[in-house]
DNA sequence: GGTCAATGGATTGCATACAACTACTTGGAC
DNA sequence: GTCCAAGTAGTTGTATGCAATCCATTGACC
């Protein structure tokens, strides 16, 4: 897995977008640093044509700004941003998970519990907080992939993204963590039994519990 | 205004991506249909380079898809896919207009009641629904402009993009566009009255009646 | 000393050429 | 007549070269 992972088959499939991308989703290109074409080019061992290809789409789906003539910027999230996408994942993921629960397969809900049990060991292990957001994506994507429809899919993973990435990094303490991990085990547990209204609802309460614990309280908006 | 409006400046910069958007927008390109690059190059006017660009963020605004080394196609919408648009959209648009209404400008509202009157004449003479949309795309794009917050306004354009165009060409009764018409004129009032509260039930009801008027009842589903 | 204009460097935007891949057609064998 | 295979046309993916734009530095002028 050497790129952020979206359960969609060909994002990886052009290397500079998913090398590009996990070089932001890990940090290793700061918030707000400039991306030079050329630099980014020579890094990943390409022209600079598939790089702009890169960072347009990255644009598109809001991980970078550009900026005319100027060139590509990594987006910041101040933490009014970050409050407000998870205003927006409480208010759609939920819904999302009501629809997707009830259509998963055997296999979805085998998938969904080796991502729950590999980030137990992660947080057991105590560490690799980048591992931890790649693995807490994967399992959130597999939610909203499975929706039914694939236009809403694609608008959700879009209203995700920027979300994931800004929650990457952010500390949270040994009680939040063992709680969200909760969270993904009774996830699964709802999941299994095909309930969508109680996984709705344990969603909810996912996200809003990751909301506080990233320090984003509702009344500060 | 040539091109599908979104309140981004920089968006009808790039005269490729905004043509060809349009050209979507308007059933120039239909649903399904194979873009190749040559054609659009040649027919837009331009090389295949700022094409290609156009059609990844196409692609990633989930307006076209793209088949590696197959080459992109207009995105086309099942019933089932618009009804579940509308769902996306009365769980978030509602939201958006309770947090952008109390910021508001004079200019805002001033810019909201115009293009209502203009989307009012236009029903009044009987037609140009592509004109419509396009209207229509601006007076909600405002509300989900000015929510306050850069990242949750971008996310949320995505999810509105699709569903314009899916509701672009879509038949209305007479009565359901002037009901609509009615929900247009009462959210500039609501947001005149910087009533956010007002305005986010006035958009829910304007949604919801739009879903049923295009025939994608909750249901179906 | 401060401000404005010109110039140089650097970076992006676009066009073109070539390579890689896909799909179709055509020919032959069974 | 049907199926398979090879060739070929057409399309996309990538690399490179050049033009246009922007930013910073430098110099002159007030």
């Amino acid at each position: 897995m050497d790129t952020l992972p979206t359960a969609s088959p060909e994002a990886s499939g052009d290397s500079a977008y998913g090398q590009v991308r996990s070089m932001i989703a890990s940090g290793e290109l700061a918030a707000g640093s400039w991306l030079r074409e050329t630099t980014l080019a020579d890094r990943i061992g390409v022209s600079r044509t598939p790089i702009r290809e890169a960072l347009n789409r990255l644009a598109a789906e809001g991980l970078v700004e550009l900026s005319r003539n100027k060139g590509a910027q990594v987006v910041s999230f101040s933490p009014d941003d970050v409050a407000g996408l998870y205003d927006v994942r409480a208010g759609f993921e939920p819904h999302a998970v009501l629809l997707s629960v009830p259509q998963l397969t055997d296999d979805d809900v085998a998938e969904l519990a080796a991502l729950s049990e590999r980030m137990e060991a992660v947080v057991a292990e105590g560490g690799d907080l980048a591992g931890l957001g790649a693995l807490n994506a994967a399992f959130h994507g597999i939610f909203i992939e499975r929706c039914g429809n694939r236009h809403v899919a694609t608008a959700l993973q879009t209203v995700m993204r920027p979300a994931v990435v800004a929650h990457t990094f952010r500390r949270y303490s040994a009680e939040a963590l063992r709680r969200s991990m909760q969270h993904h085990a009774e996830l699964v547990a709802a999941a299994a039994a095909r309930d969508g209204e109680w996984a709705e609802a344990v969603m909810r309460t996912h996200i809003l519990a990751a909301r506080n614990a990233a320090g984003a309280h509702p009344s500060t908006r």
